[in-house]
DNA sequence: CATGAATGAGAATTCATTCAT
DNA sequence: AATGAATGAATTCTCATTCAT
């Protein structure tokens, strides 16, 4: 049995219902730079400013603390490109593509989302769940978007007759993938600055679709 | 003429020259199936068929073990690399990337690239001069490669004038990408078949460059 | 005149001063069915209906409240004794031995008392004054009394002239064996019911002792 | 990933077939001192004087070593009843039983049984297969052996018409509970020497069951 | 009185690494 | 060269106990 310890110092009780925030905001910091298994708990606890068995009063397992880490994350994204449809305004399509692409290249190069993608491509493998929920609500939510814009160009005239899914997707595959690249500069210095890599982006992508 | 060396059985103390591949290949099994962090070397000593300590004279320790394997796998990247530049033929620029592009098609989709792909998204992080070696030796490289063919079809005017590193770039953003969409088709039941994304990309990456 | 009051269900600041024994029975339910280590006063304080400070209020630790739940259960024992004793009538002492015998037999197999002799064998031996007070004011209480039985058959010739405390010593031994035994009937299907054994024990105890 | 540690001294692979012998050994020890919940592996490993991960290396966790401590055991204790029975002689039957007695009667004060016991009663209620294997292997065997040594003596005439089982059962209760009460006898300063009990039971139950 | 969030010492278990054989 | 028993630091998760409210 455990002996009686002095914890008189360290205010107890602060902002009780903003322990939950604070874990996640110590174990995405945490996680980001090590990883999920790399990570000890201690670490997360002294971040969080809390101790250890406080985090198993919010989350199970260090398991669910990730998911629900991942989760929150996402539906930010989820929220943003939410966001994004509903500013949809009615002018020329490509001018909306170019709104939209910087848009979203801005909150790509976020570094919650930078964590966050890096995490997800190097651990969801093993939270199928976590992995459908990411690839329904944030991948194929996007796409939907970009593809619904697409078609609507082509249906003008002013691209030319894509497929609007097939478009949607390169569209993620450029963004997606510079935006690794543009996290890890230091390894290809060949790489301009980001509102460079946004303009050769869209001057790329808007090339192939438009007619 | 020298005898093919059986190694796919356990064989003890056959081919003791064999040993360290014997064991890498064991590491690549065992890490591409449980990562880097929940792979017990004990596991890979049984897959390998050899005992827990023969791995350390072979390898200073677990994280070396990774490093080499990864290593020898992107030196076999580089060599296919090399392979397809050397099959360069006098033909039409446009049937050659096509070629080249079913070529590197195939290769990323081979299972052991699969893996370390995913591997190295997932942990090359950590291991800041592998990295390095992998964004001069494969990307760089790779993209050089690239880069060089659409510069020859610019000049014949095959090409629009497009900038032949952002070109690779691009290529390389596309069929990465669709690589690892194509290794989780199970989240992401729009995916067509190999052979379809591949004339899908070759599509959308031609028709973006040329005239 | 008092009216009874409803401490049945988990009702929150009723009768305040039923608490202590609110704990208690439900500390007795959950030592019970776990054991005092493996038992967590969270399940404690769930049963009882209280928070877990509140066990603090009445309680200075676990070990205490294991304490106090024996002593009380013992001091019912006692009581049971003592009334047993002045139960005492005018008969032949035969009588008197089947009657009390078949009263301790059914206190002995009463859930209270099971579990009870249960945690008693399991971890009296970590309480050494318990374990005295046990042996005290319980075994040698219930033995001073059948062996008063027992001297007085011997006086009135009804017995043979048997040490009273021996005699007083397999009573206790048979009675209480037998009890354990008959808590685990599943373990030996040859046990008849709770009345043929008291049969079978009255039998053989008596005819080890009558003339 | 833990650090190289200096483990020079303390020579390794010491008789290292003795390993599960000598950790059962410290085993029995401990927790014949302070229960199964209260003991620490680290205390075992200790006594054992070897490391705590070795245990892991035979057994796969800490209840596994308490079965096989309890299992070696009672299947010592029915070697001993083998040999009892095997030892059986022509001669009179109140002899035998004498002869019998006085064997089972050492052998329950040895330390070992004596703490086995105290384990069994108080754990063996966690494993079910464990109370089984006793009930059969020990105490039902136990019971035939001298279930049958009575039916003989009845056979004879020595013994009054009494159900063998039940005789059977009667001087299990004696024998067991007399060992515990001895084991505890600070307890109970009534109690005489080891010597005088045995006399006493036997006079006792051979009272009760001979004509 | 009562609460229950917070604490942190512990304990079981794992596994990379060593080294006597 | 090869083995595999042994090691023990490290990590996750538990839960008795405290104390601000």
């Amino acid at each position: 049995m455990p002996r009686p310890v002095d914890t008189s110092s360290a205010g107890r009780r602060r902002a009780p219902e903003a322990r939950p925030q604070q874990i996640l905001d110590a174990a995405f910091h945490e996680f980001g730079e090590r990883g999920l298994a790399s990570t000890r708990l201690d670490d997360i606890a002294r971040r969080a400013g809390v101790a250890k068995g406080t985090i198993y009063l919010y989350f199970p397992n260090k398991e669910a603390l990730f998911e629900e880490m991942v989760r929150t994350t996402l539906i930010e994204a989820i929220t943003v490109a939410e966001q994004a449809q509903s500013a949809y305004e009615n002018d020329s399509i490509e001018s909306f593509i170019r709104e939209l692409a910087a848009w979203w290249w801005k909150f790509l190069r976020t570094e919650r989302v930078t964590t966050i993608h890096r995490l997800a491509l190097a651990e969801l493998h093993h939270f199928p769940e976590l992995m459908q929920f990411f690839a329904d609500e944030v991948i194929a939510r996007g796409r939907r978007l970009v593809a619904g814009i697409i078609a609507c160009g082509v249906e003008r005239g002013e691209f030319r007759p894509i497929d609007p899914q097939l478009a949607a997707r390169m569209y993620s595959a450029i963004w997606l993938t510079h935006s690794t690249w543009a996290a890890g500069r230091q390894f290809d210095p060949t790489l301009g600055s980001d509102e460079q890599l946004l303009a050769e982006m869209l001057d790329f992508y808007l090339g192939a679709i438009k007619r």
